[in-house]
DNA sequence: AAACCGTGGGC
DNA sequence: TGCCCAAGGTT
């Protein structure tokens, strides 16, 4: 059931989307339901300014899922470059395998569907299926649950997990109707990411200031848990990361000396070359070297 | 279910 | 400068 404030909401999200919207390649009419898949996995925790580069040349060496199941997964991690979360590139890698051999080569409409992919959440599986198909889903990501958080629950920012009341907020606010629906799910998170930002929003050009309860309660600053930032200096995520940073930067198997450059303390290293192992981001090579997967 | 998983830019 | 954050997913 659509209330009278939402349907106001919705239209001044829906007219202000109209003329504001960034012209990203994904958006474009002629761009596949791949290249929307490909540009939701690279968009995981990653700005846009830093995919855009990475997705043409993907959508450009991979035109289909075919295209790209047919490389080793190596290629994959090689072309992602320095996007961050290298096993989004496996996963991606893995889930073109899975559309390749069991949907026909092409990428699956049904929710539930694309939810068995590899590398596919809540999140992305809706916004596939609203962004590539134009379905009525319920698209939730960190921008959507601010805006939400600050428009209709007043709070500077929403809780630190995604609970069932925010699900159901969410699910109430989106439209009805088929095209509606399709263009408040981008037009929320376009209003996420260039306005009702988490760092510094600009309130004052913001098309829905007159309906945000966080305005109308003065701005009130968030008061919930403190949020641990997650640390890097000398952790195991840099680690891998420097390594990783190694075999990208040739073709050949690089000697297990040359990793040693890249990280000094020995333990460490050797842990993080075993998990990047394990995780099939490298593979062990003849003669004590390695390489990305084959 | 808390912790882990990369990277770089803005303030 | 250091800290926070960016269209999350997996275990």
């Amino acid at each position: 059931m659509t209330s009278a404030v939402e349907e106001q909401l919705q239209s001044e999200v829906l007219d202000w989307f109209s003329r504001a919207a960034r012209d990203l390649p994904w958006r474009a009419a002629d761009c596949s339901p791949w290249g929307v898949l490909v540009s939701e996995i690279m968009l995981q925790q990653t700005p846009v300014v830093r995919v855009l580069p990475v997705w043409r040349e993907w959508l450009a060496r991979w035109p289909s899922p075919g295209d790209l199941a047919a490389e080793s997964s190596g290629e994959a991690v090689r072309a992602w470059g320095r996007l961050g979360y290298p096993r989004r590139a496996l996963r991606l890698h893995a889930a073109a395998t899975v559309i390749a051999q069991d949907h026909d080569g092409h990428v699956p409409r049904d929710p539930v569907e694309l939810r068995a992919l590899p590398g596919i959440g809540e999140y992305t599986a809706a916004a596939v299926s609203a962004f590539a198909f134009g379905d009525p889903a319920t698209v939730v990501d960190t921008n959507v649950r601010r805006v939400l958080a600050r428009a209709r629950s007043g709070k500077a920012l929403p809780a630190m997990s995604l609970n069932r009341a925010e699900m159901r907020l969410a699910h109430e606010n989106v439209p009805a109707d088929r095209e509606r629906a399709a263009a408040w799910n981008a037009g929320v998170m376009e209003l996420g990411a260039i306005i009702c930002k988490a760092r510094s929003p600009v309130c004052d050009v913001c098309p829905i200031r007159s309906h945000c309860a966080w305005r109308a309660a003065g701005y009130p600053p968030y008061d919930g848990p403190p949020r641990k930032g997650q640390a890097w200096d000398g952790t195991d995520r840099q680690c891998r990361g420097a390594l990783l940073q190694v075999l990208r930067s040739r073709d050949e198997p690089i000697p297990a000396e040359q990793l040693a450059l890249a990280w000094a303390d020995a333990e460490q290293r050797e842990r993080c070359v075993a998990s990047l192992v394990a995780d099939q981001l490298l593979q062990e090579a003849p003669a004590g070297h390695y390489r990305l997967p084959g």
